[in-house]
DNA sequence: CCTATTCCACAACGTTTGTTGTGGCACACA
DNA sequence: TGTGTGCCACAACAAACGTTGTGGAATAGG
């Protein structure tokens, strides 16, 4: 049986987390996380039996701090749309951009490891169920695009549209060499909603 | 000292290249391989001594062969471009669309081999000079973008970004769900087009 | 036919892995 | 104070890992 401390459990995933980001899902093991964690030899075998509940309980909470997180960066981004007024689509732009060079430079550890995850996932049933709460919080954050894009005319299909665009220009950016430049991200961000809105 | 065989060294790194896209990178170890190339154990550890030289084995050989095939398409490509005379746009969207479907669908085991390698790359410095070959690639399939977008009227700076955008989209396809719909990427390659056309 | 070099199959090493079992600590309840 | 009832630290196991070394087969040159 698993065992219920739940500060524990989420330190431990915490730190499956941290070595996800940082020597991939091959350097997960259950002593692995122990050493990270500072706790002894063992703890993580008890808490999550075998290796499948572990990257799970990674993914799980992977996608609560994001899902958390993003709530709040959402919340911040409305009431910034509200007070701003009109010009939704360049608001629209710079909330994508500022969202795609954050993502891209302060939070590139853990979209690493989402990545991770998520091709590991492949070839894992339980850990794609447990990484599928992240399609929620990419619906929810772009609650902010529809408006914007119905206020601007854009067709009713652009949002999942623009949702694909969005995920694989984050994908190059967290994956690709070199630093990220804001404005080579805006110009991307800018050609992202162009095309979006062109669709007919 | 590795060994020299070439046949065998190619057959070894395309049994290393399918474990990678069947099991991950944590699957390619050099009994894995001698099992799936169906040879004693120990020939993998003979020819590729290190682990290291064995995913760089790996990223190379993969290197390869889309290199060869990509020059093939291209070449095939650039005839029909020929043949068909104007519409330069549109020829480009229907080559990229089929580009991206054939990748998503013929060819994804070897895309979620290449990912996986690429997110293994960043902790394998050797790894990644290996795979740093395939960036050639898509810029030698990308000689048929310029043209069409410099016709097109299009700004310098629309190609990386073209391309940035079209591998972005080639990895939601390859690690998305579901099924992959022809007319969904078309959609997505137009927007992806005209919005690369867009950038001033 | 003899020799030397190249190539390969296999054994062996110490280490690390996933998983399970066991014993003891601490705290709640009577 | 006595007694359970979670919770956890640790030991132990077989299996698989990366890596290195060794002996033999095959082949080419003289």
């Amino acid at each position: 049986m698993p065992r219920t401390n739940p500060q524990r459990r989420d330190a431990l995933a915490d730190a499956a987390i941290a070595i996800t980001a940082l020597a991939g899902v091959g350097g997960v093991t259950h002593r692995a996380v122990d050493r990270a964690a500072q706790v002894p030899i063992g703890t993580t075998a008890n808490y999550f039996p075998s290796r499948d509940e572990l990257l799970s309980a990674a993914a799980r909470r992977v996608a609560d701090v994001h899902l958390a997180e993003s709530a709040a960066a959402t919340a911040a981004g409305a009431a910034g749309a509200a007070k701003q007024g009109g010009d939704v689509s360049g608001h629209l732009t710079e909330l994508l951009t500022v969202s795609l060079v954050e993502a891209a430079t302060t939070q590139r550890a853990r979209y690493l490891a989402i990545y991770e995850l998520q091709l590991e996932a492949q070839r894992r049933p339980a850990l794609a169920a447990a990484l599928a709460r992240l399609s929620e919080a990419a619906e929810a954050q772009t609650q902010a695009m529809h408006l914007a894009l119905r206020d601007a005319g854009a067709p009713p299909g652009a949002v999942p549209l623009l949702i694909t665009l969005y995920g694989g220009a984050l994908f190059m950016l967290v994956t690709g060499p070199g630093p990220v430049d804001t404005a080579a991200v805006r110009r991307l961000v800018e050609a992202m909603v162009a095309g979006a809105r062109s669709t007919g």
